[in-house]
RNA sequence: GCCCUCGUAGCUCAGGGGAUAGAGCAGUGGCCUCCGGAGCCAUGAGCGCAGGUUCGAAUCCUGCCGAGGGCGCCA
């Protein structure tokens, strides 16, 4: 690949100079295409240890990269302070056409993980309702998480904890028993329409929190499956309990002298690791804190073997995080292994009035209405156009909207337009030559070029986006690939009544190439790539 | 009061310490004998404020201002 190519190059040519140490070489596609098709700022950025004027500097390095006649490089340019510019021949795109077509669905997925063992835990809501509409973004940032993981090479396993023990889940049977008999729910219960829609399901001889936690369990499985997001793994607060993990944590911080007795209750000395006061693991009635079967927990994940951790959770538990952590160091673990991910929340519109969403606030929003009403596709891609640190403002009515001016239909539609053209293909009954035999430098039109410079960038983005947790780079970049390919589909016709037998050949593997690239990318955003729409 | 995230064009948002900060929508003006005009092209307008680090800051650091969220022996 040309990264890799002219990275190799540019380390020769360091060593023929000389250079020592070699310093890292960082080559970037410069944002303006006067600047080169890529460009390095190694003589700037080692300024330290040549001490040498950059623009002089680079003027050696330029030489040396001349005198090796690299592969595609066509010309080199010093510029501002010390940039060196490389101008290449198209050919170095033609490699990226038959680099696609070699690798098909592989194409762009770096092994990075090299088989890494990954968790990732989201969702984890409470199982006494359904999910709401306030629980999209991290279902869909978390699942589109674990596959950009994947696709990177990580073994991932995602996680849903299921708090399936403790008040909340007792307030909740008791609401359906309540509701069951005809009664008012408790003062502290559960009086959504739900709880009565479930109530009437409910057998009389149903044990109500055994018979609850299923249905609600099931139903918040449905749910999301709709959105495409599975898990593998279901982990149970309550399993702890009858295992006894959550007793052989407490032994494990007492014995390591990190719990003191006081006011009658069990305290963890958090402070000790950076929380700003300690909390109680062992309240002075005997029961549990909530903190403390999560520390069993994630002494758990610990011990199966997980080399990178990732918990998602909502902007509204942030200040969990720091006693967790302190947990988990107190525990003797690498709290570098645990990364916890916030995303900040989702203001939902239509026709630009807030949509209330809240399961207390009489009109919530379902996250299976939603899905009813955009579609699975149109809210994940929605819900990842931007990164998780912002607050997101999105409209139902725009979500919905089956146009171009829609994102997901826009690049959904270059993948359909893709498969048009290869329909026609085949409906003309064209005879296209094998890949070696077509003739690539006929695309020599902007628009062509352009297609594939997008394609050739899946690399890097995706090294991005998996280094910073980003799913939303996957997406802006396969917005970039799909503007390319409609202006390439708009002045380029593949069979054009001028249009030769040979540039409709080339053409057509653009085509394919195309094609395999976007539904790659949608793939990893796991948002569906149709024929048609 | 303390902690977290954010503040970029009229609106919704991209932006890897690099060169003249980008895209969509909205506005204005162009372009239809042919693969889907559900489009394409052009155009105006912007880094909250003040310092600092650096050859170079939207990006890193500090302070201030503004928005949202969080600070329990609740979960």
């Amino acid at each position: 690949m040309i990264r890799e190519s002219l990275t190799a190059a540019i380390g020769s040519a360091l060593d023929a100079m000389g250079l020592e140490p070699r310093p890292d070489v960082h080559l970037e596609r410069p944002a303006r295409r006067e600047h080169g098709d890529w460009s390095t700022n190694v003589a700037l950025a080692s300024k330290g240890i040549h001490g040498r004027n950059p623009r002089e500097f680079a003027a050696d390095l330029v030489a040396q990269l001349e005198s090796q006649n690299v592969a595609h490089v066509d010309s080199l340019e010093i510029a501002g302070p010390g940039f060196v510019n490389f101008r290449l021949a198209d050919t170095w795109l033609f490699d990226v056409l038959v680099d696609v077509i070699d690798a098909g669905d592989t194409y762009g997925k770096p092994d990075i993980g090299a088989g890494r063992k990954v968790l990732v835990e989201f969702v984890s809501s409470n199982p006494t309702g359904p999910l709401h509409a306030g629980h999209a973004r991290g279902a869909i940032y978390g699942d589109a998480l674990s596959r950009l993981f994947e696709a990177t090479g990580h073994d991932v396993t995602r996680e849903f904890y299921i708090n399936d023990r403790g008040v909340q889940m007792q307030n909740f049977a008791a609401s359906l028993s309540a509701m069951r008999a005809g009664e008012s729910v408790p003062a502290d219960g559960y009086a959504g329409p739900y709880v009565a829609k479930w109530a009437a399901e409910m057998p009389a001889d149903a044990d109500p929190f055994e018979w609850g936690y299923e249905r609600c369990l099931g139903y918040i499985d449905e749910t999301l499956r709709r959105l495409g997001v599975t898990f593998d793994s279901w982990f149970s607060e309550r399993s702890m309990v009858g295992g006894g993990s959550i007793e052989e944590a407490l032994t494990d911080l007492r014995e390591r002298g990190v719990v003191v007795e006081a006011e009658g209750a069990l305290w963890l000395r958090s402070t000790d690791f950076g929380d700003d006061k300690d909390r109680v693991l062992v309240k002075s009635d005997g029961e549990f804190t909530y903190i403390t079967p999560d520390i069993a927990y994630h002494r758990n994940k610990y011990a199966r073997g997980f080399s990178l951790l990732i918990n998602v959770f909502g902007a509204d538990h942030h200040g969990y995080v720091t006693r967790l952590r302190a947990a988990v160091e107190a525990l003797g673990h690498d709290p570098d292994e645990l990364e916890v991910r916030i995303t900040q929340m989702v203001r939902l519109e239509r026709d630009g009035e807030e949509v209330k969403i809240g399961k207390r606030s009489g009109v919530f929003i379902e996250l299976a209405d939603l899905i009813d009403e955009v579609g699975a596709d149109a809210t994940r891609f929605t819900y990842l156009l931007q990164g998780i640190d912002s607050q997101q403002t999105v409209d139902l009515a725009a979500m919905a909207a089956r146009s171009m001016e829609n994102p997901v239909y826009y690049v959904q539609m270059a993948h359909a337009r893709a498969c048009s053209i290869l329909r026609k293909e085949s409906a003309e009954g064209f005879r296209r030559p094998a890949l070696a035999d077509a003739d690539l430098t006929l695309l020599s039109d902007a628009r062509e070029l352009d297609v594939l410079r997008a394609i050739s960038e899946m690399n890097d983005v995706m090294i991005l986006a998996v280094r910073d947790r980003a799913p939303h780079k996957v997406i802006t970049w396969l917005r970039e690939l799909a503007a390319a390919f409609h202006g390439f589909f708009h002045d380029c016709y593949v069979f054009g009544n001028d249009t030769s037998p040979e540039v409709t050949t080339a053409r057509l593997w653009l085509v394919e190439a195309s094609r395999s690239t976007l539904a790659s990318g949608l793939g990893i955003v796991g948002v569906s790539a149709p024929e048609e729409l």
